[in-house]
RNA sequence: GCCCUUUUAGUUCAGUGGUAGAAUAGUUGAAUGGUAAUCAACAGACACAAGUUCGAUUCUUGUACUGGGCACCA
C-alpha cells in the first residue's frame, strides 16, 4: 500500500497535478473558486466552491481530458514571493484566497502556470508535462476548513505517479479493495445481512454464526488462561446510572432511551458503568488485585447515518470488553501482560500490528498530573518491556486517561483499529470505587478497559476482508463438503464418512442433490469451503477418500483416518 | 447530520410515457455423472407517497434505503 505523505518524489508530483486539476477546472468551470488542494496518503485533492453548478462523477472524464492537455503544453511551474499586500491584491475577488491569505504570516509564495496562479507553500514539479500518469478518483463533498458549521465545497479526488505501470498497479489495488469488501462476501457467502428496517443493525445469518460462535469460544479460552473472569450486565439501565458515570450529560446524542413505567432507561453505550457496579457489589482487598473481568458486551450507539458502514460502523455491537483494578504499582506489569496477550491474539489471524500511545490532552483532563506523568510511563515502559515499538500521539488521550492503540495491518496492508488499553481515572472516582490496602487504609484502585477485537462485528468485517471470504479452517463456517459421484452408489458411504467426521466436531455436510459433480466442485471453490471430498466407486473400492483442498486443482488420496488426522492437526494449529 | 450517488425477481444486471427482459438461484420433470456451470418447463420484480398526464416503473417533488466522501467516533 503507498503512502505519498511519506513519498519525497510523489509528494510534489501530487501536490502539482493538484494544481493541474485545478486549472483544468478553472478552465471548464469559470466561476470555480479554489480553497486548498493538498496531497494526502493516496494522492490529492481539490476543495472546490462552484456556486450552483456541481462536478459530477461523470464529468471527471472531461477534466482529465483536459488536464492532459494542459500538461502537453509543457509548462513550467515557477514560484514567486510576494508580500502580503501584493497577495491581497493579486487575488482580491477571491474570498478564499483571501481568507487564507488571513491564516498565514510573513511572506507569501504562490505557483504559477501558464495563465493559473494558486497560493502554495510547494514544492512541486518543474514542468506540467511530469504530469502525465494521473487519474481522478471520486468527487464528494467536504465542510469549508472541516467545520461542519461551514458551507460545505465540492471536492475532487486523484492520484498521479511517476510512470503508467505505477498507476495501472495502484488502480489494480483498488479493484482488490473492491473485491474483498465485506459487504459484497458477507451478502456472497450468506454470513449477514442489513435490513432496510434497521440500517446499522446487522444481522447474523447461521454461517457468519458459526464464525461469531469460533471468535467467542476461543476468546473465552484465552481469557481463562489469562486469569479472567467473566460478568454479564444488562443492556438497559435507569438513566439515574448514566447520570453517575457522565455519560448523560457527554454522550446523550449517541444514545438510546425508553420510557418504562415512567421512568427512563437508557440502552448501554458502554459496558464500563454496569462493570463498576458489579466492582461495587462487593468490598476488595489489594490481595484480589490484579483483578480481570471481563464481558462480551452488547452496545448500542445512534451513529449519524451518513457514518455507517457494514460491519465497520454499526449501531449495535459486541465489544470483548474487560475492566482491569489493580494497585498502582502493578500497572506496568499488568500491561506488559496485556501487550503479550494482545499480540498472541492477533497473531493467530496472522495480522500485524503497530502500537500508539497517546498522551495527556493539552486543556481537556481530569486528574492528577503526577497520576498521568506515572501512568504514561508505565505505559510507555511496558512496550519496551514487552519488546515493542511505539508511536506516541501527544495530547491525543481520552480525558479520562492516557491509552495505547494497537493498529492492525491485514493481508493488503491496510491499517485498522481493534484493540486498546486505556487507563481510566474519571469512573472510579465517580463511582467512588476502592480497596482496602495491606495497612487497613481504603485506596482508589486504578483501573483500566481494554479490548482486543474491539468490536466482534467490526472485527469479523476485517477478517473478511483479510481472508478475502477463505477463512482458515479452524473458523470456516463449513469445514469439509463430501460429494458422492452418484447417489445412488455412493451416497451411503458418503453419509458414513460424514458420521465419522461430525463424530470429531467437524462441520461436514454431504451434497447429495442431484447435480453433476463438476457442478457441485465450482460451488464449493466460489463457497471457499476448504476441504471438497470425491467419493466414487475408486473410493469406495480402496477405502479411501479424495480430497481437494480450496484453491488447488489437484487431488490427494488418503484413508479416511489419515485425512481425520491432517484436518485436526490443522484446526489445533488454526492455521 | 451534510454533499453527491443509488434503488427493477432471492441475487447480478437490461429496458420503456401505453405496467417489463435476461442470467443465476428456486420448484418440477428428464438425465446417474470422475474434478469450476446437463437439458427442459414453471414460477418470480419496477422502494414508498404525492404531483403532472387520458395513462407514470419511466417525468417532478418528498420520504426511506444503497454507495463514495465530509463531519462525528465523550
Amino acid at each position: 500500500m503507498i503512502n505519498i505523505k511519506e513519498d519525497e518524489k510523489l509528494s510534489p508530483l501530487n501536490h502539482s497535478c493538484a494544481h493541474l486539476m485545478a486549472h483544468a477546472i478553472k478552465n471548464l468551470y469559470p466561476k470555480a473558486l479554489f480553497w486548498v488542494g493538498p496531497f494526502i496518503k493516496e494522492g490529492f485533492y481539490y476543495d472546490i466552491d462552484l456556486g450552483d453548478d456541481f462536478i459530477k462523477e461523470e464529468d471527471l472524464e472531461a477534466i482529465e481530458r483536459e488536464m492532459k492537455k494542459l500538461a502537453k503544453k509543457n509548462k513550467r511551474i515557477y514560484k514567486e514571493i510576494l508580500s502580503r499586500d501584493e497577495a491581497l491584491e493579486m487575488f482580491k475577488n477571491d474570498p478564499y484566497k483571501v481568507d487564507l491569505i488571513s491564516e498565514l504570516e510573513g511572506k507569501i509564495s504562490v505557483y504559477k502556470q501558464d495563465d493559473f496562479i494558486d497560493l502554495c507553500r510547494g514544492p512541486h514539479v518543474e514542468s506540467t508535462k511530469e504530469l502525465r500518469h494521473f487519474k481522478l478518483l471520486k468527487v464528494s463533498g467536504a465542510y469549508f476548513k472541516g467545520d461542519s458549521k461551514n458551507k460545505m465545497l465540492q471536492r475532487v479526488y486523484g492520484i498521479c505517479f511517476e510512470n503508467e505501470e505505477d498507476l495501472k498497479e495502484h488502480l489494480n489495488f483498488l479493484e482488490e479493495v473492491k473485491k474483498r469488501d465485506h459487504k459484497k462476501i458477507g451478502q456472497e457467502l450468506e454470513l449477514f445481512m442489513i435490513s432496510e428496517y434497521g440500517s446499522g443493525f446487522p444481522f447474523w445469518l447461521p454461517k457468519g454464526m458459526v464464525i461469531r460462535k469460533t471468535l467467542e469460544d476461543f476468546w473465552y479460552k484465552e481469557h481463562i488462561k489469562e486469569g479472567y473472569e467473566f460478568i454479564q450486565t444488562p443492556i438497559m439501565l435507569s438513566k439515574d446510572l448514566w447520570e453517575v458515570s457522565g455519560h448523560y450529560t457527554n454522550y446523550k446524542e449517541n444514545m438510546y432511551f425508553s420510557n418504562i413505567d415512567d421512568k427512563e432507561f437508557a440502552i448501554k453505550p458502554m459496558n464500563c458503568p454496569g462493570g463498576m457496579l458489579v466492582y461495587k457489589n462487593t468490598l476488595h482487598s489489594y490481595r484480589d488485585f490484579p483483578l480481570r473481568v471481563g464481558e462480551l458486551g452488547l452496545v448500542h450507539r445512534h451513529e449519524a447515518s451518513g457514518a455507517l458502514n457494514g460491519l465497520f460502523r454499526v449501531r449495535t455491537f459486541t465489544q470483548d470488553d474487560a475492566h482491569l483494578f489493580m494497585t498502582e504499582d502493578q500497572i506496568e506489569s499488568e500491561i506488559v501482560n496485556l501487550i503479550n496477550f494482545i499480540d498472541r491474539m492477533y497473531s493467530v489471524f496472522g495480522l500485524k500490528y503497530s502500537i500508539e500511545l497517546s498522551t495527556r490532552p493539552e486543556e481537556k483532563y481530569i486528574g492528577d498530573i503526577s497520576i498521568w506523568n506515572r501512568s504514561e510511563k508505565a505505559l510507555a515502559s511496558a512496550c519496551e518491556k514487552a519488546g515493542k515499538e511505539f508511536k506516541i500521539n501527544e495530547g491525543d488521550g481520552a480525558f479520562y486517561g492516557p491509552k495505547l492503540d494497537f493498529k492492525v495491518l491485514d493481508a493488503i496492508g491496510r491499517e485498522w483499529q481493534c484493540g486498546t488499553i486505556q487507563l481510566d481515572m474519571n469512573l472510579p472516582e465517580r463511582f467512588d470505587l476502592h480497596y482496602i490496602d495491606k495497612d487497613g487504609s481504603k485506596k482508589r484502585p486504578i483501573m483500566l478497559h481494554r479490548v482486543i477485537y474491539g468490536s466482534i462485528e467490526r472485527f469479523i468485517g476485517i477478517l473478511i476482508e483479510h481472508y478475502s471470504g477463505a477463512f482458515p479452517l479452524w473458523i470456516s463456517p463449513m469445514q469439509i463438503s463430501i460429494i458422492p459421484v452418484n447417489n445412488e452408489h455412493h451416497l451411503k458411504y458418503s453419509l458414513e464418512i460424514e458420521e465419522k467426521l461430525k463424530a470429531k466436531g467437524l462441520r461436514v455436510e454431504v451434497d447429495s442433490r442431484d447435480e453433476k459433480m463438476g457442478y457441485k466442485i465450482r460451488e464449493k471453490q466460489t463457497g471457499k469451503v476448504p476441504y471438497t471430498l470425491i467419493i466414487g466407486d475408486k473410493e469406495l473400492d480402496e477405502n479411501m477418500i479424495s480430497y481437494r483442498k480450496y484453491g488447488e486443482e489437484k487431488t490427494a488420496q488418503v484413508s479416511l483416518e489419515g485425512f481425520i488426522s491432517v484436518i485436526l492437526s490443522e484446526i489445533d494449529m488454526k492455521k
